[in-house]
DNA sequence: CTGTTAGCGCCTTCAA
DNA sequence: TTGAAGGCGCTAACAG
């Protein structure tokens, strides 16, 4: 055991242990041509006494592929993003590529070096949840160009041909308004993060749509915009509820980092959900030091987008996929939970409290 | 920008594209040899006209190093870890390196796939959380005897000798139970996780601990051996809460996960926390259909736990730490919330609710 | 079926 | 300061 201690053992010496050549040792590896029974034996005996593991890194200097897929996400405590990429990883294992997974914090600049890492380190493919942050056409196209398969995800990219699978956003949005409709509010305040990712936009749409349709007015004072910033919502929110004239019945937030900081607005200025105010919002939270009454969601597939995504990736690398991009557009659910039920029902009955109606 | 399409360029085309020999060009690349202004500004131009990317994998078996880390984590989707890989993505990136994260699902097979697949990519060093099966004594002290730096986290091994940085597992459990003692409850049950882990078997030493220092008595029946599994921790719960006359005060949980069941079981039969029955857990909890009152945890220091273990692992690599093992041992904090409070103040301080105290 | 050999793209001497 | 050449470990093609 003492040799193979710090220096790895190579190829070479494995076919030395075998008393084989070294081509004889590649070949019972990969599998891709026979060798007798006998040698295979002698083989696997050498590896397992040196301890020896192929050197991937050779390995795909010589056949130029990696088996492997990056993935770039915003920000891996965002808790739809460790779904996605579960989701992404499973698909890759399933066809014996593995994945690596790396933080762009909407960072435009990192973003560009993770790209750049990526492509050095020969990904096959690039699984991309663009950053929050303008100008990334030609950073994208670039990818494209260099003739590197990527797959956009959750924030697609607007007026770029690339494969891309998401939410229906206007659709999931217009979902979670009605429901609030439903549940007999009339003055619904949408916030929403940043309008520089086109999803948010659908999303807006979406409960334009829903608010038009049920005839109920368009006041711009309704649609609040805000960001990713858990703090900054919060004041916003503040503000826009201090006057109890104006203040809405309702509250529909577009995504789960600003619907958490909705909800802290709410604790910052005293207001209950659902008692005081209804709420939904799109996405699970993550709740760690707020209390909470369960919040009725707009729930992402988020494993199916990662999976569905790597799964058009990978066709796309093994050219089982031609032509033109393709836009898959996953149905969201709505989970109804208390924060938008009236409050008498909660108080009175208290099997809802634990069991809520799922629709 | 056609001929950069499909077939990536390499340092021999940049060369020729500025005209100067492939050596120069690595040395601007690398930096580590001079290089004229003139010769330096050609070069640029070229790399940037022809989007070239240094192949990382050709540099690597060059110099055999790839300046990579790899960490293994049970699962990305438990928030923890997010968390601890942010830590130690942090840590590798100030000193240039990358890291690749990947789940064991705590399935010792896939694990040792794992540690093999890290070893295949030749990463310099490797974070481990072990998983939670028996029987990985050899497979970790064969990465050692490979050479391969290792740091252990969160979950440290039993005898064997490795560096490791986890939260003071004892201490911790003590204070949580501590303070639900403090909090008036006398009858208090311990659940914990799988006993095969040994922070699972500290942090139930720190339980006994504090109930023994309060002299309250320690009931084997008030200890249930659960696992991470959040149904049959709920069963379990269930099945031991059925009966009033036999019912705790309180619940301390020794892991989140774990945690999470006892709320499921707690919903089940119908009882309220802090009303009818305190509770604390070790962990944040990821809480995303379960109604919730704001838990009362003993938090861990994951960011802190993944830097601080990607530091070291950083200095074994870089040879700036030699010797024994190092064990480091950071404090926890205890968050003090609703659910191991007394239910008379939750109904009448309406603040506490939305601002509990914490300590 | 087995053994031999030529590079994959890059970095690092070493000589000029 | 610059250029030329060898070889990292492996696989794929080919010859035996």
């Amino acid at each position: 055991m003492q040799r193979s201690a710090a220096a790895k053992p190579t190829i070479k010496e494995v076919a030395r242990l075998a008393k084989v050549a070294v081509g004889t040792v590649s070949n019972v590896i990969t599998g891709s041509v026979p060798v007798s029974e006998e040698l295979q034996q002698r083989v696997s005996a050498a590896i397992r006494k040196l301890d020896y593991h192929p050197n991937h890194i050779a390995r795909s200097l010589k056949t130029s592929k990696t088996r492997t897929l990056g993935i770039i996400v915003p920000d891996l405590t965002i808790s739809f993003y460790p779904q996605v990429i579960r989701g992404a990883e499973t698909a890759a294992r399933q066809r014996k590529y593995s994945l690596i997974a790396v933080n762009s914090y909407d960072s435009a600049e990192r973003q560009e070096e993770l790209l750049s890492l990526l492509r050095s380190e020969r990904v096959e493919g690039i699984l991309l949840v663009a950053a929050a942050a303008p100008a990334q056409h030609d950073v994208i196209s670039r990818i494209a160009e260099a003739g590197i398969p990527m797959v956009c995800l959750d924030r697609v990219p607007d007026k770029i041909p690339v494969d891309s699978v998401c939410v229906e956003d206007a659709a999931a949005a217009q979902m979670g308004v009605e429901h609030l409709i439903r549940m007999g509010n009339r003055r619904i305040a949408i916030i929403t993060g940043p309008m520089a990712l086109k999803n948010e936009r659908e999303r807006l749409r979406g409960c334009k749509q829903a608010l038009r349709r049920a005839k109920l007015k368009l006041d711009g004072d309704m649609i609040w915009h805000g960001d990713l910033n858990r703090d900054r919502v919060a004041a916003l929110c503040c503000e826009r509820l201090r006057n109890p004239a104006t203040r809405p019945d309702a509250v529909f937030s577009t995504n789960g980092p600003t619907g958490l900081g909705v909800l802290c607005g709410f604790r910052d200025c005293g207001l209950r959900t659902p008692e005081d105010i209804r709420f939904a919002t799109f996405d699970e939270l993550v709740v760690e030091d707020v209390f909470l009454p369960s919040i009725t969601t707009v729930v992402q597939p988020a494993y199916n987008i990662g999976f569905r995504a790597a799964d058009i990736l990978l066709a796309r690398i093994e050219k089982k996929l031609r032509g033109k991009p393709v836009a898959l557009r996953l149905p969201a659910t709505l989970k109804v939970r208390h924060s938008s039920q009236s409050a008498v029902e909660l108080v009175v009955d208290n099997a809802a409290r634990f069991e809520p109606a799922v629709i």
